[in-house]
DNA sequence: GCGTCCAGGTCTACC
DNA sequence: GGTAGACCTGGACGC
């Protein structure tokens, strides 16, 4: 039997640019149903409890859950949509600074700026190293294949995204010639095996004691890391400081700041500068504007 | 059909 | 610390 769960939604949440702000709601095990305005995902047994598949709308400040196993466990749920949806992130401090510009009081007029994110670090750890150095229909496909060749099914026959211990089990030639991983596939056999081991914790990197600097350095130690990957991470555990340039948002800036002129990346840093901590958020909103017209 | 380029970069060797 | 070259894959493009 279908579970139903509901909760109040934050004054300042905005469900379609929450799932709209980025390009993971398109990543397995999301999918989105932009026609219903509703986002599904498959939680595995760590998560939930039980596997679930679960699909996730909003009606009036409202968010309502369909679970569609009754054995899942509720309140693990609903502590996984919050965190999915940035429910408990506080985001005043940015909206005050974006008001200021009338070119960016749209970002918190609309309430945007919430970054959809995975149940988990790991996750999105994985996910962003799939976005490096290829097309995103590959991005797509490679996490399509995590998640079909080692995913858990749920009772919907969906499955979830496989767990560290799960993927530390294969081995990097099965990423190679199944998950089609490429170069990436003894980063991903390497990064599983030391998560499954706890000598990398990326949970942890949620609300880690030291500084964004820090933190990157460590996030950049592992294989397939790099300065975008790293920003992209720390935007994704609540540090907005890095602008996690690649090629898509420079030829956005290009366009939309530079007269379709290539520039150099400093002077993309000094240009959102004015935005301290909040400057990789405020990069993010304004290259994307676009996508909510 | 084939070759080349490049995409939501990073690593390593070398200076 | 900065830079050149290599690295998987697959879609787009030109021929």
């Amino acid at each position: 039997m279908p579970k139903r769960l509901s909760f109040a939604a934050p004054v300042d949440f905005s469900f379609r640019y929450t799932i709209f702000s980025h390009g993971w709601s398109s990543l397995a095990p999301f999918e989105r149903d932009a026609e219903n305005l509703r986002l599904n995902y498959v939680f595995g047994s760590d998560i939930a409890g039980n596997s679930a598949a679960v699909q996730i709308s909003e009606n009036a400040g409202t968010i309502n859950v369909e679970i569609d196993d009754e054995n899942a466990d509720e309140a693990k749920i609903i502590a996984a949509v919050r965190h999915i949806l940035r429910l408990d992130d506080d985001l005043s401090a940015f909206y005050r600074l974006v008001k200021k510009e009338k070119s960016l009081a749209w970002i918190a007029r609309e309430k945007a700026g919430r970054l959809l994110r995975s149940p988990t670090v790991y996750e999105d750890l994985v996910k962003t190293i799939c976005t490096t150095n290829c097309s995103w229909s590959l991005t797509e496909k490679m996490v399509t294949n995590l998640v079909e060749k080692l995913g858990e099914p749920a009772a919907s026959g969906k499955r979830a995204f496989p767990t560290a211990e799960r993927m530390a089990s294969v081995s990097a030639e099965f990423y190679r010639t199944e998950i089609r991983a490429g170069y990436r596939s003894p980063y991903f056999a390497e990064l599983a095996e030391a998560v499954a081991a706890g000598k990398i914790q990326p949970e942890n990197w949620l609300d880690a004691a030291v500084s964004t600097a820090e933190l990157k350095k460590e996030m950049k130690k592992i294989k397939g890391v790099g300065d975008y990957a790293a920003e992209n991470l720390l935007k994704l555990v609540g540090s907005y400081e890095g602008l996690a340039l690649d090629s898509w948002v420079r030829a956005q800036f290009y366009k939309k700041h530079n007269g379709e002129n290539v520039c150099e990346d400093r002077e993309i840093r000094e240009f959102y500068n004015r935005f301290g901590a909040w400057r990789g958020l405020v990069l993010w909103c304004d290259m994307t504007e676009k996508w909510f017209d």
